[in-house]
DNA sequence: CGCAGTCTAGCAC
DNA sequence: GTGCTAGACTGCG
């Protein structure tokens, strides 16, 4: 078990229509390395919407920066808004709306 | 906004 | 195998 695939599987547990941060994410893997977290997910076999481990999917758009603001890159912020908006979450200009009742605690 | 702290993956030697 | 660089981050000044 790799720490990528640690970080997935933890990930992975968020439900529809929570998302989680980085930091949460990060502890929850027992490490400080925030930045190490979004590697695993940057360096994802499968996609930037969608990581996967073996055979499952993650949900990596659950997953957003401190703050509930969206941190990431380019252009999949607005395809992750998206997603997200359509699981029940509202996103006002990069950011998540009621941030403080959707995160999910791992 | 910019700098420092922390950790993993990838590439070079 | 060791060493350096880059990166979806965070916290502080």
């Amino acid at each position: 078990m790799s720490f990528s695939e640690r970080i997935w599987q933890l990930c992975r547990k968020v439900p529809k229509g929570k998302v989680t941060t980085y930091k949460l994410l990060a502890e929850a893997a027992g490490t400080k390395a925030y930045r190490a977290v979004g590697n695993a997910m940057n360096k994802n076999p499968n996609g930037l919407l969608s990581c996967g481990y073996g055979r499952k999917m993650v949900p990596c758009h659950r997953v957003v920066g401190s703050n509930g603001h969206l941190h990431g890159f380019a252009h999949g912020l607005k395809k992750k808004a998206e997603l997200l908006r359509k699981e029940g979450i509202r996103i006002k200009n990069n950011r998540i709306v009621d941030f403080e009742k959707l995160l999910h605690r791992v």
